[in-house]
DNA sequence: TCAAAAGTGTTCGCGATACACCCATGC
DNA sequence: GCATGGGTGTATCGCGAACACTTTTGA
């Protein structure tokens, strides 16, 4: 109990060095074994998992607060990352009531009974980030499948859904998702990622020709590592052309 | 400025019931002329027109609170509003900053050094909204052209670029914004309108074949008010066959 | 040698575009 | 009646979907 109250302590100093009524959630998404996914913790003391979040400095655009926390949870520093909604329901969050759930008495309690939270969304490569809890007060952090997401804190289930929702539509109408790959991909695996976040399969021939007369796609050498039958070519994404790209078509 | 003060002691007691970092800013749409307009008002005491906005009362979600601000303003009950984006720069907006700008001394304000804006934009009609600077902070409020938008507070600028740029987005993968029309409209204003908002012209035939192919406009009797040659049908908007529209396709 | 996966080419159908033609109305 | 704008039909083009065919590799 001792040891509680002196991580209370130091959240309280972060506490008083941020705003008061509003957070940042990331929502972050990696893909793997053609699965995609979302990286999620638990807090100490805290039954249930959540996303990656925390406060915003007062000297701080409400943008860098976003990058600086997931910085601080993946390691990684050049992130895709993408406000999506901010969420303001009146009863999402209540300050007192984490506090009770953690064996604080009403009297200690200095979060706010309200907070709005400002959603986030990154896409990164999943092989790079080791999830690591090295902060004191996260207990576990790993990567879930999206169909297994467990019952989450607050109203973190609604922000990763509204997530989802916006990376599907914005697959729709632009060529993202390089993010989500390490630097050396096949179009296979390309596609693999197209297929999971739309939701259906597509054609095989058509996809490909598809992605290179866009005109950003480069390849390279043929790959041979493991896989049985005919080794498929190695692409890379060329970001300089991909800009190229944008800028003809608005954005 | 014995009056001022009066006015002051109103807006502080308004802002001791509300979050304190927190702001809500409405882009109203509205469509006249065959030009896409929006509302701006200027606050007593400041020299620039502003986006309309208000605070959030500590027990009322933000989405009633733009509903509620837009109420205020327009009078309207039933308006389409969407949340865009939180406005989340440090420095783009200052309490301290304000006050002195309006003549308040340092030591009489009270509003926070920053606060973070969440952005809604609304379509409404033209017609029925009658700007009215009737609470004791407004000066003046009136409807102004898109390409006419003057230098406006803070950031507002931008958030009302924000706006149309999502507005126009929406507009390619939905069929909205008859909200910005009366009841019954012509294909041709309809036309027009999305003409102006995505800021393209297009063929007669094509777009309202493509927008009776909907299902969801309903044909009416002539019209032949003043406009020469041809009277053009009038069309009604059918909001239950829209929503069976939009649960076919997905959203 | 054969199965399975990768790469490439061909065809088809639909929707968007362009355009032509007819209809109604005020001057 | 004629100019102008509204309503409807038809030809064309481009892109995506579907699918067939060739190539490459490991077992």
């Amino acid at each position: 109990m001792d040891e509680l109250f002196t991580v209370l302590g130091d959240i309280k100093t972060l506490f008083n060095q941020s705003l008061s009524e509003l957070s940042v959630d990331c929502v972050v998404f990696g893909f793997h074994d053609n699965q995609l996914k979302i990286l999620l913790l638990k807090t100490k003391g805290s039954s249930e998992w959540s996303l990656p979040g925390g406060w915003i400095y007062k000297t701080e655009d409400v943008e860098q607060a976003a990058y600086r926390i997931l910085q601080e949870r993946t390691g990684l520093d050049s992130i895709y990352l993408q406000q999506f909604h901010a969420f303001g329901a009146n009863n999402r969050y209540n300050g007192k009531e984490i506090m009770s759930r953690v064996g604080i008495p009403p009297e200690y309690n200095f979060l706010p009974e309200r907070a709005v939270s400002i959603g986030y969304y990154a896409l990164v490569e999943y092989s790079l980030v080791e999830p690591k809890a090295d902060d004191p007060f996260t207990e576990e952090c790993r990567w879930w499948d999206l169909e297994e997401i467990p019952e989450l804190l607050f109203d973190h289930n609604q922000i990763a859904h509204t997530a989802l929702k916006t990376l599907r539509r914005q697959f729709d109408y632009q060529p993202i998702g390089f993010n989500l790959l390490p630097e050396k991909f096949t179009l296979i695996e390309l596609q693999k990622l197209h297929e999971t976040i739309r939701g259906r399969s597509m054609d095989r021939g058509n996809f490909q020709k598809k992605m290179l007369s866009y005109g950003f796609l480069e390849r390279l050498e043929e790959r041979k590592t493991g896989g049985a039958h005919k080794a498929p070519y190695l692409y890379r994404f060329d970001e300089e052309k991909y800009a190229a790209y944008l800028r003809l078509n608005d954005d």
